[in-house]
DNA sequence: GTTGAAAGGTTTTTT
DNA sequence: ACCTTTCAAC
């Protein structure tokens, strides 16, 4: 299994531009053949993607089968970027036919996807009905609510966990694969004394996904997971693939780790690609340990192979950004280096509150544009969605064009909830959480009709169903055509249904919504994403795996050949890099954020993100420190606001590694940036004291 | 059984 | 500040 890397031929453009670590990594096993088990960490920077995409294409020029390959990355877009690279380099190596050949990388996604695609085929073999519907974590919220009711334990003489809380500790507890005591230990003490009841909620909530035919997030993994441990099904499944090579695998959860390993038990075929001081995925029962352990999961132990020259950033930028991360409890041990060595020192930027903070960056970003850098190569980064409130207010203000990556989506908003419901429920009348809401739409028809409605449509065909129905008087006069909407189901082919519902759906629209005019719009639009769908099933199947974002105010129309100023959660620009970065809200409350129990294990978490953050740009990095941070309510009244302190994890150590600036609004014409001393306001202290 | 008004709890990050 | 839940009237 050694390398040899004594091919005979000089070496092929695509390896001679690749760095030694890189090149053994792509090299590893030689040829075609599955060979051994392989982690490669991969620090930011470091070319990792483009790593991975020459490992998938040297394989293939090697005689791999395209088609046998499975590549799984964290989000949908980052596997498109995948195989657009190996198409690329294929194209590069051996022109048209090489490009073709990568034509045939069918099996890239992200385990969701790509779980959702096999349990679709294997269904009749594992006693799925083939027209599961896919329910989004609102959806599966909503279905466990409708349980936590029924069985009585929404009755308020003891507090029980919320809807969304039931599912976030059932999820957990199945991502982890822990057990729910350790689950509620860990996490929730507080409803350690619920452990019974959760038990039989949970029962619950899986026998009425099963009577429903529904499937939600954590049973793509689930039920994945149990296909390959079965002795049949396993090696059936296992053997379509002879690569495996998963992306960012510091943020899988141990779900995600026994798939990969049903698989593939020796290892064979095996790639994974990763880096420990990224991982951010924690809440969502990621485990780091997945990395740190792969190794030693298989004899002989994985091939380690550890990429440490970070292409991306200044020294500057990476001297700031490994102090940052220096201070981390645990981790892989390796150092990123560049040769990169000039480029300004990062900025630490102080300002008074929110909207001086949003000053200071449309004057930096204009400037930065002036000097030549695209508004497409900056990017706002922040902890959470709502943080860049005030910013959007103010780019709109200034006419600068902004695209927000993270955040609400899309699909959160009511209207387009309810036509997809809509869709759901004709792809599955057993659905009743889609089926609730359809029905409720109807004038008169609240729960209980809606209940009764439901049940019929559980017994038998629609038609029957809705006929059998005794109706409320008021809803009588919207019955016929609702009957003939739903009926209508097999007449009009793909597209042109959705068209069909939405008609239906009009009246309702207006009746309820004062903004009737901007939703139709939304509404318009999800009628042009569904032409790109082949089908009713893959379009619903699509849009829950991999919902677009919301865009911004500007219009729902794609500005996609404009220049715009890229906004983006931390967690969604992962594995993306612009020239000029600015990090939102470097204070604590914020980074470390002060809503989560407080663990260290959490903490630390929020220290990576930070890092992450920081790794992103490539020659500029400005974090921005207001003053005055609004805690809860974003809007403009409340005075519910602390006086922050810098982040803890910018240690008084770091100073040095940055230029410190103060920034002020008022007596601008220039409004430049000017050396400072750090303000304090000392009366707004000694009224907090009694707060 | 449905709908509206009033009160109370909750607040991140995402497939 | 928001959304969900609860209670009382149609």
């Amino acid at each position: 299994m050694q390398t040899s890397a004594t091919d005979p031929a000089p070496l092929a453009p695509h390896l001679a531009r690749l760095n030694p670590a890189q090149r053994e990594a792509v090299l590893h096993g030689g040829g075609a053949e599955a060979a051994g088990p392989l982690l490669v960490i991969a620090g930011a920077g470091s070319g990792k993607t483009n790593t991975l995409a020459h490992r998938v294409a040297h394989l293939m020029l090697q005689g791999a089968d395209p088609r046998r390959m499975l590549i799984m990355t964290f989000s949908r877009r980052a596997a498109q970027e995948m195989t657009a690279r190996v198409e690329r380099i294929a194209r590069e190596v051996m022109g048209a036919e090489g490009e073709a050949l990568a034509g045939g990388l069918g099996w890239a996604g992200t385990f969701h996807g790509i779980g959702a695609r096999l349990l679709r085929e294997y269904a009749p073999l594992v006693g799925l009905d083939e027209n599961f519907t896919i329910h989004d974590r609102e959806d599966s919220a909503d279905l466990i609510n409708l349980l936590r009711h029924e069985l009585g334990f929404a009755l308020a003489e003891a507090r029980f966990p919320s809807k969304s809380a039931c599912l976030a500790i059932y999820s957990r507890a199945v991502n982890a694969q822990a057990p729910l005591e350790q689950v509620l230990a860990e996490g929730y003490p507080k409803f350690r004394d619920r452990e019974a009841e959760l038990r039989r909620l949970f029962a619950a909530y899986v026998d009425a996904k099963q009577a429903q035919g529904v499937l939600d997030y954590d049973d793509l993994l689930l039920y994945w997971r149990a296909m390959v441990t079965e002795a049949g099904l396993g090696p059936e499944i296992g053997g379509r693939f002879d690569h495996v090579l998963v992306d960012e695998y510091q943020d899988t959860n141990r779900l995600q780790a026994a798939i990969l390993l049903g698989l593939s038990p020796e290892g064979r075929g095996l790639t994974v690609v990763g880096d420990d001081a990224q991982a951010i995925y924690g809440f969502r029962a990621a485990e780091v340990r997945n990395i740190l352990d792969f190794p030693g999961l298989f004899t002989p132990r994985a091939r380690v192979v550890t990429l440490e020259q970070n292409y991306r950033s200044t020294a500057p930028v990476l001297a700031a950004a490994n102090a940052v991360i220096g201070e981390a409890r645990e981790r892989f041990s390796k150092t990123l280096w560049t040769d990169r060595t000039t480029g300004a020192l990062p900025r630490l930027v102080t300002v008074h509150d929110e909207a001086a903070q949003a000053g200071y960056i449309c004057r930096a970003v204009l400037e930065a544009r002036e000097e030549g850098t695209a508004l497409k190569s900056q990017a706002v980064l922040f902890r959470t969605a709502s943080h860049s409130g005030p910013l959007e207010v103010e780019l709109t203000r200034r006419n600068i064009p902004f695209v927000k990556f993270g955040g609400l989506k899309f699909l959160d908003s009511a209207h387009v909830k309810d036509l997809l419901a809509v869709l759901r429920l004709r792809e599955n009348p057993r659905d009743r959480v889609a089926g609730f809401r359809v029905l409720r739409l109807i004038p008169g028809i609240g729960a209980a009709t809606a209940g009764a409605v439901l049940d019929a449509l559980a017994g038998s065909g629609i038609a029957e169903a809705l006929d059998a129905v005794k109706l409320p008087p008021r809803a009588a006069p919207f019955w016929p055509e609702f009957r003939e909407m739903m009926l209508s189901a097999t007449k009009a082919p793909w597209p042109a249904e959705l068209e069909a519902v939405r008609l239906w759906y009009e009246p309702h629209l207006e009746r309820l919504h004062e903004d009737a005019d901007t939703r139709r719009s939304d509404l318009l639009q999800l009628g042009q994403i569904a032409a790109g769908h082949g089908s009713r099933s893959a379009f619903l199947t699509d849009l829950t795996l991999d919902p677009p974002d919301a865009t911004s105010d500007e219009s729902g129309v794609p500005l996609l050949d404009d220049d715009y100023l890229v906004l983006s959660t931390i967690h969604s620009a992962k594995g993306r890099e612009w020239r000029n970065v600015f990090v939102l809200n470097c204070v604590d409350g914020c980074m470390p954020s002060d809503l989560g129990t407080g663990t260290s294990a959490e903490i630390e978490e929020e220290r990576r993100l930070l890092y992450v953050a920081m790794t992103r740009a490539r020659d500029a990095l400005h974090l921005v420190t207001p003053l005055r941070f609004y805690t809860h309510c974003q809007r403009a009244r409340g005075d519910r606001h602390v006086y922050a302190a810098r982040s803890r994890f910018l240690t008084e150590a770091m100073l040095p590694l940055f230029e410190r600036f103060a920034w002020t609004a008022q007596g601008t014409a220039g409004a430049a940036a000017r050396p400072q001393v750090q303000p304090v306001d000392l009366r707004a202290r000694m009224k907090d004291m009694w707060r």
